[in-house]
RNA sequence: GUGGGUGUAGCUCAGGUGGUUAGAGCACCAGAUUGUGGCUCUGGGGGCCGUGGGUUCAAGUCCCAUCAUCCACCCCA
């Protein structure tokens, strides 16, 4: 147990660390594109955020919160999700007073006391954005296609956006009360989940993946069918706008997502490589705000899984890892003492190249292989007879050819011959 | 939370119906090459056989529990 990580918690050792610079780097350069700024939140917050943000009738609240009370008796909790923290942010900073809409992003781990599988962990990692203060329906197609952008970015291309709308408070109380009178007479013959969910959210039945539920339901009344026209015009705009964009998308009626803020838009990207899992979730939450005590202020984000991403990624063999950062290695050779190496890496450090040494006082022989084995594109070697005149041995490590080069001389001629790479 | 599969070296895996000091490949270290990497050859270090209990003269092997992991659900990123 001593040396085993928690349960659902995974390390992200070098090689992989390399790969996820390279997601997040991506991340944070497609947001500039957009418009959309960082911002960082505490990963824990008072209960009662997630308890009112997020709904406490949802899986997540009921069932997934790493909650506990500090020493001082409060109850807190560790982030499920980004939206309800940034929420509470915005509002705690009066940054509704600033230019409308706000655009922000986010990325960093979030918890949930699941069951881990393949692309599921208890302490995972998103990237997010939000918009707040912008009811347009151009805002909802710029969300997704910024999600679609930063896929494409990481070389990803198998991937689908479906899209929803949930309606707004109105049209889907209208609603529900439409599929309750519908299902109640073949109520029995639904799975047990499904029984449970015609009180909670019926509209969640449509989403079932149990065949016998999806039958009973083919024919049952469809939010997509039932929106106010307000909402049916919204996302009737929001269809044009991804059509302007040149965007496939596929219209699914029963997405319903799980928390209970969405309302109108609600989009998922999912890939194949992943099966049930989506990439990628999101939509409007227009009355999140007012809920959490702010303005009656409209929002949508939506966001994305990074260890889902990263499993894609490696499923469609994009592998952006760039190994063999280190460009000079230093090696001593016969009586050379090693603070030679050390002076020397040092210096070619300063002269902003990454260099390294051996530290174990390993033959010649050990510290080529060593070079080698670490992508040095060149090696520097200091010998008894080289330093008595003042020079050292050159080698590139791809073409194997060498070099004598005045010490003095060393940060300049390796620089040129980096330069020429 | 429900159902199922799997846990042997850092990694991928062998170890018929229980039977001596538990193996291979890759990786790592060293030597062959006393100052030159990749290829090759030789040698070496590494294992509470997931953990705990049980059956037995004897358990990596059989039984139970537990933990972990994977898959399918629930749900979600």
């Amino acid at each position: 147990m001593l040396t085993k990580a928690p349960r659902g918690t995974r390390d992200i050792l070098p090689a992989e660390a390399e790969r996820w610079s390279f997601v997040e780097k991506q991340a944070a350069e497609v947001c500039r594109l957009f418009g959309y700024a960082e911002i960082r939140t505490p990963v824990f917050e008072h209960t009662e955020l997630f308890l009112r943000g997020v709904g406490e009738v949802t899986d997540i609240v009921a069932k997934e919160m790493y909650t506990f009370k500090d020493r001082g008796g409060r109850s807190v909790t560790l982030r499920p999700e980004g939206t309800a923290p940034v929420v509470r942010a915005f509002l705690e900073h009066g940054l509704a007073a600033e230019a409308q809409p706000l655009k922000v992003y986010y990325t960093g781990p979030m918890f949930r006391y699941d069951r881990p599988q393949a692309g599921r962990y208890r302490q995972f990692h998103q990237f997010g954005v939000e918009v707040f203060g912008a009811n347009d329906p151009t805002v909802d197609a710029e969300v997704m296609v910024l999600a679609l952008t930063f896929f494409r970015r990481l070389g990803l291309s198998r991937f689908s956006l479906h899209i929803n709308s949930v309606g707004c408070p109105a049209c889907r109380e209208a609603t529900r009360f439409k599929l309750r009178t519908y299902l109640a007479a073949s109520l029995a013959q639904f799975c047990p989940d499904c029984v449970g969910r015609y009180d909670k959210n019926p509209l969640r039945i449509m989403d079932c993946k149990v065949e016998k539920c999806r039958e009973l339901t083919d024919g049952a009344p469809v939010m997509l069918d039932n929106l106010c026209s307000p909402c049916a015009e919204h996302f009737r705009e929001v269809r044009e706008a991804l059509a302007v964009l040149g965007e496939q998308y596929v219209v699914d009626s029963r997405l319903v997502r799980g928390l209970d803020y969405y309302t109108r838009t609600a989009f998922e990207i999912v890939s194949p490589a992943l099966g049930p899992q989506s990439l990628c979730g999101g939509g409007r939450y227009d009355h999140l705000l007012k809920t959490i005590g702010g303005p009656d202020l409209p929002g949508i984000g939506f966001a994305v899984g990074m260890e889902r991403t990263l499993l894609a990624m490696e499923a469609a063999g994009t592998n952006p890892s760039a190994a063999g950062r280190l460009e000079v290695f230093v090696a001593t050779a016969g009586s050379v003492p090693g603070w030679e190496a050390l002076k020397t890496v040092t210096e070619l450090r300063l002269c902003g190249m990454a260099a390294d040494k051996d530290y174990l006082g390993r033959g010649l022989r050990a510290q080529l292989k060593s070079a080698d084995r670490k992508g040095a594109k060149l090696l520097v070697i200091l010998g008894d007879e080289e330093l008595a005149r003042g020079q050292a041995v050159v080698r590139d490590m791809h073409s194997g050819t060498q070099e004598t080069v005045s010490r003095l001389d060393l940060p300049v001629r390796l620089a040129c011959l980096l330069r020429e790479d």
